[in-house]
DNA sequence: GCGTTTCTTGCAATATCTTCCAAAACCTTC
DNA sequence: GAAGGTTTTGGAAGATATTGCAAGAAACGC
């Protein structure tokens, strides 16, 4: 049996009985406690499990009135890698913005540990924290825009205006050397709220995003202070990015 | 078993009974007293539950209508029952307010076919919904009320200022003559803006909230238009409904 | 007030974790 | 397929954390 076969078993086995001692785990898949011990060090970073004292439990398996369909398997390691890297770069207590979007999703996942204050237009990222109990969280409110479980409107848009924060995490549909896109109209008055509303703008922004140009234009990139992304931007992007002094991050395994 | 688990099962067993002994507690998860006082330490640092001599109860008690899980079975089918039947009261097309609860949430998993327009304060119901992507569906916005999936405070109260709906479902924790309480303080000025802002004003109440009177009084029974339940009222609520003009629908299978 | 129960505190026994290392398994390259 | 390097595995030693118990203090019921 192979490791990942293993941590596989290991996950599937936590989605059934939500907890389980290392012992109890080392013999469902014939292994050591060691081995497990590192299997399950290694599902943590992904942030699928949370170890405990003498076995591990599942993230999130609070009852499935909060699970969100984030059926999006796109990309989807190098969005959790930015996320995590993003996560990285909050400091404990910050006010944060959270976008809608997978890769924001992938950065809230890692936050808990920050014990930031969040505010939202998100439904999956809300759901994320409702179960959990943890952090205070503030939605704003708005229309739900099916599919993606964001909350947009004039509603969403008067909540933003209303606030500040230190950051705001944001994701979008395309980035060129002209600045950053989207594809949703309603999207864009909303984006504009929050980039507005804080003091500090980092977009996460995965690698299949560079060059690319969305129906809406949402701002500049002298707009945005961070760019966490999973590849080495393009030459010509990543000169106007220095050009519009944007720090870019780089998040590697 | 590890320390955590043992943490959830104790939690778990107070969300059913509420209060239990350190003996009690014990016995349930086959450790010594000790270490039972330690996790209910343990928990009370966390907040969920408080301790008393010889035992520990819980913090916000399951006894209300808010505590959200379907997994809770508790009065499930009389729940269903009170939901499908206050959906039928409902015409085609028409814009509803739907309350946080349990009840409510049976509510709206039958509001479908209707096709209202929804605004909500609820996440559970705005999840329901988002999904399916088939009706408009506005979230207000607000914090979170941790484990209950309820949207609190300035901004969800704000949100129910600014519009109105032809009916408002509602559900609450308990109902006398005197009229309705709720358990949680910051719900009601949340409930007090509903129905506000709705022309018509329907409660559905189970039975076993007959008679009871939680901590903070919502309105009189002159405020409210309709009551949905699952068994006849005690003759001396029915009196005093019926004094305040209140009709009273009773759902049977 | 007094006996009983429960709580706190300190302690020793036990279980688990971390870190390190050597053996085994696996890959790569020729 | 063998030689050499890398990764994975299982286990050991010492550090930490958890557990159950016991003695004295505090709270409770009558």
């Amino acid at each position: 049996m192979t490791g990942e076969e293993r941590q596989k078993r290991i996950e599937d086995h936590l989605l059934k009985v939500e907890f389980a001692s290392l012992e109890e785990l080392s013999e469902l898949v014939d292994t050591s406690v060691s081995t497990v011990r590192r299997d399950v060090i290694l599902l943590e970073t992904k942030g699928i499990v949370r170890r405990t004292h003498g076995g591990a439990r599942l993230v999130n398996p609070k009852s499935d009135e909060f699970t969100f369909n984030t059926r999006d398997t796109h990309q989807l390691s190098e969005k959790e890698l930015i996320g995590r890297k993003c996560a990285d770069l909050i400091q404990p207590n910050q006010t944060l913005i959270i976008d809608a979007g997978t890769t924001c999703y992938h950065v809230a996942r890692y936050l808990e540990p920050k014990a930031p204050q969040v505010f939202t237009n998100s439904l999956p990222v809300a759901n994320l924290f409702a179960a959990a109990n943890k952090l205070e969280v503030v939605v704003s409110g708005g229309v739900i825009y099916p599919r993606l479980g964001v909350l947009v409107g004039p509603l969403a848009v008067e909540a933003f205006q209303k606030i500040r924060a230190d950051v705001a995490i944001m994701s979008c549909g395309g980035i060129t050397t002209d600045g950053i896109s989207n594809s949703h109209g309603l999207l864009i008055d909303m984006q504009r709220a929050m980039i507005h509303a804080a003091r500090r703008v980092i977009f996460c922004i995965d690698s299949s995003k560079f060059g690319r140009q969305s129906i809406s234009q949402l701002c500049d990139l002298d707009a945005i202070d961070m760019v966490v992304t999973d590849k080495l931007v393009p030459a010509e992007i990543a000169k106007a990015l220095k050009k519009a002094e944007v720090e870019v991050v780089v998040a590697a395994n």
